[in-house]
DNA sequence: AGGCGTCGTAAATCATAGCG
DNA sequence: TCGCTATGATTTACGACGCC
């Protein structure tokens, strides 16, 4: 299965390797009082509402967008944190 | 066995580099498979199993390597070359 | 169709191990 | 010992696909 962008190209390896759109939003690390406060709201609820989401963004001064997305990597590395507490505990 | 467990458990217990060893495994399944890097879950698995890491640790070793190739070929190029080469000897036997 | 879910990843960034 | 760079891990942002 593709992700992004399979380059055409011939003759070079990565040619057919996985690219970002060049349209992709720069990474910007959020602010300690960002995470901060994020974290606390996924104490509270690891899913949000509409409205919560629509308020941690005005707070935040996030896209809604970007809240959703925080929430979702959150929740995968929650995921993550549980899998190898497990992992390291059988055997 | 707790002494083992701990130290997955431990929080931050210092990051070491992979062992030569681990870092030769991993580098020769990326060169052998450079026109798709993308080992399957099983691949990692296995390759987490040879390296005596996790299979996440396998990811972030792919990851990695994918970009800083991708940002910098010539300078890849002599290790290229050698797991290149240690392939083709390694395939006619 | 539309929106939010997970999964796997890109790319940037962080932290520091390890070497000259 | 000091700086620097290489390396492993973590953080944002999406594409692909799934299920209502």
């Amino acid at each position: 299965h593709k992700e992004e962008k399979p380059e055409l190209d011939p003759s070079n390896p990565v040619a057919n390797w996985i690219h970002a759109r060049s349209t992709r939003k720069k990474r910007c690390p959020y602010t300690k009082y960002q995470t901060l406060e994020l974290e606390k709201e996924f104490l509270f609820n690891m899913y949000l509402t509409r409205d919560r989401r629509y308020e941690v963004a005005r707070v935040l001064n996030l896209t809604e967008r970007q809240v959703k997305i925080w929430f979702q990597n959150r929740r995968m590395k929650m995921k993550k944190m549980n899998k190898e507490k497990s992992d390291s505990k059988e055997q | 066995v707790m002494i083992l467990r701990s130290r997955f458990l431990d929080a931050r217990r210092k990051r070491r580099n992979f062992s030569k060893q681990a870092t030769e495994v991993l580098n020769e399944y990326f060169y052998s498979h450079l026109s798709n890097p993308y080992p399957s879950e099983e691949a990692k698995e296995e390759l987490a199993k040879q390296c005596g890491i996790t299979v996440s640790q396998v990811s972030n070793w792919f990851g990695n390597k994918r970009i800083r190739y991708k940002k910098n070929i010539g300078k890849f190029q002599e290790e290229a070359n050698l797991y290149a080469m240690k392939n083709a000897l390694g395939a006619r036997q």
